[in-house]
DNA sequence: CATGAATGAGTATTCATTCAT
DNA sequence: TATGAATGAATACTCATTCAT
């Protein structure tokens, strides 16, 4: 029983450096943008040579790639986390919320990647959705969630596919508003702020009285926003 | 009184050349990206030389920079020209709103040219607002309506920096939700949806009382969502 | 009437760099390579900068090209100046090859740009004859030219198509071999022995009755020397 | 009598590898260029590692050499085993002429060696004759068997070195059309028409006799071949 | 003033070769 | 010894910018 002649493959050596790429590859990226992210200043600040890089990712782009789709697996598998940690689907809700707004509160160099890769790459755009199959279970996933808390009377009687497109919308705009105004506000105090809002809206008691909301039944074209949208333009 | 010898300097030419270049730099801009647009096409798409591009703008920098200040002034005129056609305080943050909204469905090539500035020029970032002195103003005005509509009972008394906060990132992520993944739903249903959400809030009348909206009083430590966020994480 | 605004163009200047920069570069790539010739060091060379080449040649393997195509153009008026300057069929055949042969003699870097060429860039191949429709047309004028010898019994009866390869691949070997080699021998000489050889055959009368040349009507098979190839091997 | 210790070198597993690399070498190099030959790819086709191949050729470039270098081996070898299988002076000439030509017939990547070779290497030229002694050695063979056959009156009475010389152009013209134009003519076919040039010439009787071929002792500036030449140029 | 020609800094990628295991 | 990992020199090509005409 002999082994194959010469140096066996190290699995662990190659996950290590290729994790260790991807990390500073995604600071360096974020930090410097796109095209001005030299691999040569990449290579010497992980103390390897150009060559070596290229071996574990044949082309900037990739690496680009890589590291990206390295950063949103980790933000998938925080807001998982947090989702699976509450039983409440209310609060399951709030939790993936607030795990994604601390995600990128934490890490800030993503947000940046996000801009890289659409401004350099307009064709591949990842995001964390649509990745795989992953992106419909999970869709449904959260649609569930809002019909069940719509039929427990908990949430409003709208539709969920408006509802999780305001709520994404709403957590895009703050993570690029607060990557891009260096916006430096305690982050509880901007999810408390953000949640409350959107749970119980703008209007006060009285005012909510005059203006009724949209029903799902009623004629769209009556809606008191819609109208008043148009009327302006 | 005589004038200068020579053919004088025609300016409306020299003014209409300008905004011609503007014009068709932000549609190149937007297509290409930064670094991918060619001045030289540019030039031949204008039927000039580069030469005269450079005449103009002395680098492609400030060329970029003219094109997304140009635009954004287009925007601002339109948010303006909105609100100043009513005179309720909530019509006018609606109405104010919904061109905003309005102004990038229109003119999708904006919210890349925003992206792109980012991705190129961290430094040097344009927004609605903190342009020259009117950024000030501009933000005091928006305030001072808030404010008003907190006094007279409309909306409920949240701190108006909140407010504003939270409706600039929800229109913020929704134009670039939408340009970004290419949604092209009908625009009037999204934005109805949108005030809806945040002037109603998605609780159900019996949901908004169980959970009580955090009170400006209240010990931030001790709000509901606060505490389940740092619950989570 | 007024010319258009702007520096003219100036045709002669572009035709002369061209030129320049093709004869330039036939030297340097004939010296060291098709790969070892920098584009940088052809530049510094012609005293301009490497854009310049490249405003002219937009890769390198253009501008091989047409250096190569250049030097072609250039052997095949030699061989039409040479064969027009007599009137004999016999003597243009003689004059034509004669042309050939000092051509290379005289532009010895030429055979390397064939030599590199087939090095390279194994599919586009330049020759003396391939080029446009020139090719058919000179091939048929050669045939014509035999088929005349041969009617007027100044040639021996075999096919002009045998007599043309013969011919041809002769002068491609003598090219060849005198590069490859750096054989040195007075051009007259070599022309001399050359010419008598192939039109004189080596044979001495008594062998030549000995061994019947092969006849146009003679059965292949019986062929003295076919006989003697296949028997060797 | 004790053998050293340890496991025994193998020297037919060493050969035999070396032969193996030489021959699939010879194949890639023929097949893509030299430059584009990628040591790994040929590493991947051998099943062994790069490490492998530099163990046996210290350079990529003593691996080309020792591949053409084979190659000419082969030719040498089939050239001797075929000249020596015939008796008659004249007979060992065609004889190893037709071999010459059959082998580049059977191996046509060997024509893209010499080429190679040629185009990379411009001061190291592999050739059939000038490796080691044997060059010279074969040389007088050549020689010795050309001053036979002129002593007895069977060939011409011309310089064996100009012999010699258009009969070894003719042979590598031969090589490198048929290589270089793709042509397919029956091997046999194109063998005879050549002999029969050579050997007998192309002028008819008569023509033979109005042109006096050109004698040794002759004047040279009087030879008519050497005349019309000069004449034209 | 507009044009067109020239410039040259800047950079991803390849691959022969070395060497630790 | 054979392997596989690492190295780093070498180079075509782009395009913003300058400037002679």
């Amino acid at each position: 029983m002999s082994r194959r002649p010469g140096r066996p493959i190290d699995v662990q050596l190659q996950e290590r450096r290729r994790a260790e790429i991807l990390d500073q590859a995604a600071k360096l990226f974020a930090a410097r943008g796109y095209a001005s992210t030299d691999t040569q200043e990449l290579a010497a600040e992980l103390n390897v040579s150009k060559g070596t890089i290229f071996r574990y990712f044949p082309t900037k782009r990739e690496l680009f790639s890589a590291a990206i789709e390295r950063s949103l697996e980790q933000l998938r598998l925080a807001v998982d986390v947090a989702a699976d940690a509450v039983d409440d689907p209310l609060e399951k809700i709030i939790a993936a919320m607030t795990a994604y707004l601390r995600f990128f509160d934490d890490h800030p160099e993503v947000v940046e990647l996000l801009i890289l890769e659409r401004a350099e790459f307009k064709d591949r755009i990842s995001s964390y959705f649509d990745r795989r199959d992953r992106g419909a279970e999970c869709d449904e996933y959260w649609r569930l969630l809002l019909t069940g808390l719509i039929e427990t009377r908990r949430l409003r009687e709208l539709p969920v596919d408006h509802i999780r497109q305001v709520l994404g919308d709403l957590l895009y705009g703050t993570i690029f508003s607060n990557h891009m105004s260096g916006r430096a506000r305690p982050f509880a105090e901007q999810a408390n702020a953000l949640f409350d809002i959107v749970f119980h809206g703008l209007f006060t008691e009285r005012e909510r009285r005059r203006t009724a909301p949209v029903s799902l039944a009623a004629d769209e074209s009556h809606s008191p926003y819609e109208s008043q949208a148009e009327q302006m333009i």
